[in-house]
DNA sequence: AAGTGGTCTAGACCACCTT
DNA sequence: AGGTGGTCTAGACCACTTG
């Protein structure tokens, strides 16, 4: 008494996938509801488990919903940060012994750890911006309200920074930016170079991501007013905390 | 006897797939090489078929390989175009009559198609944008080496532009930028959004998407000199076809 | 203790692509 | 024709969370 599928239409577990995410996307289900779990869509539709799974699946992937283990399916929630590309890094920011962090934040907690400050040689893109082969090198993660949001590594040229607060953990009132000013060499000209794509599997872990959770990728390059390069910033920021915002003039 | 696995570390299919990975990210296996398939992995480690796909599932749905039926599982290929977001715009660019998307592509072939050109009355946030009820709506997508790269909907106050060549589908040299420039409203400040999720299902097939590429979302608004809002594009890009760049000074 | 998702086996039939 | 991935069934045991 096998039953043949025989269908010419979408698979089983799609169309159910299709139902669940039309609830989501309609307003039925909301942000932390709860979905049909595994037992249910085996009931409801008459179908193997793995094929429930399969359907659960597809809305996991899609970063629509996220599942607890020992409890359910869960419609997710997206509260992005809103991040500045412009004006954020204006001078009267870091200027005044701010740190540009605050400017996108707006009071909401943050905190910084996973710091690590290293003298180290360049990797070939690396050595190829920044014009050095030797680089002072600072990792930290963000974290907002108590989860992290961002993974962030920025690259220093060695024979510019060495004996600075630059290549110590804590750097001062204004961050490195305020510190390379001390230096003579304050950026004045920023490129940010911004890709999307999955997290490899250490930044998933380091960053809590679901699955189904893009990162987006944002290369910063800092130059002075002469155009040498004096920071690169490589940035993984998880997609469902950030929208970035740039303004510009024709 | 039936061995069981009893295993503290990584589930089996993790830890193949973390092998895989490691051959892909080493260069071992190169764009478009072929991955061991299903039959392959069954035999090497023993496994049960719907295992050796949970395996290859991973790096799917992580963006580094793309099944093909009836043929296997290849490394995928990335290589991004590089899109200017400040550059781009200027007046330069369309005050010449060639078209923005020009500065983009750098001499690749590239086509439009699914235009579609209405009048609408605006979605909620659409009008909050434009401060207008009522839009004209120009919806198409652009494809690279006959490849989709983008869809792409611009919406503009209808008040402002009824009449003119933007509610047609062929706008002329220059494009909408120069059609607004005609009317008296040329754009002059720009906002950009970018956002980055995993695609609707729509927009996976519109984008011929394999599993795994999440898709950038920019929104950009344009404004006159005068701060008047004249045109909303929302983009939705593939995030393998794509590198977006800002220049800005501090 | 009961329910949930996570992993795995051992089959099966199908559509598709390559040879 | 034979191999490939795509879908599905019908079980099983596990770890975890919740009541």
């Amino acid at each position: 008494m096998s039953e043949s599928p025989v269908t010419h239409e979408s698979p089983i577990y799609r169309r159910i996938a299709d139902g669940l995410r039309a609830r989501i996307l309609s307003g039925e289900l909301r942000d932390g509801d709860r979905l049909p779990g595994e037992n249910a869509l085996m009931a409801e539709h008459a179908i193997a488990r793995a094929t429930a799974r399969q359907a659960l699946a597809v809305l996991v992937n899609e970063g629509l919903a996220v599942p607890r283990r020992g409890s359910g399916v869960y419609v997710r929630l997206f509260k992005p940060i809103r991040r500045h590309g412009s004006r954020r890094l204006s001078r009267e920011q870091w200027g005044q012994g701010r740190s540009i962090w605050d400017a996108d934040t707006r009071g909401r907690a943050y905190t910084v750890d996973r710091v690590e400050v290293t003298r180290e040689r360049a990797g070939e893109d690396v050595a190829a911006v920044l014009e050095s082969a030797e680089v002072w090198v600072r990792r930290r993660r963000y974290c907002i309200d108590g989860r992290p949001v961002q993974l962030a590594t920025s690259y220093f040229p060695a024979h510019l920074v060495e004996g600075s607060a630059i290549t110590l953990p804590e750097t001062g009132p204004g961050g490195v930016y305020a510190r390379l000013g001390d230096l003579g060499t304050p950026p004045a000209h920023f490129t940010e170079e911004v890709r999307a794509r999955m997290p490899q599997p250490r930044e998933g872990v380091l960053l809590d991501l679901p699955g189904g959770t893009p990162v987006i990728a944002v290369s910063r390059t800092a130059y002075t007013a002469g155009g040498v390069p004096v920071e690169l910033n490589e940035m993984i920021m998880d997609s469902a905390a950030y929208v970035l915002q740039y303004d510009f003039d024709a």
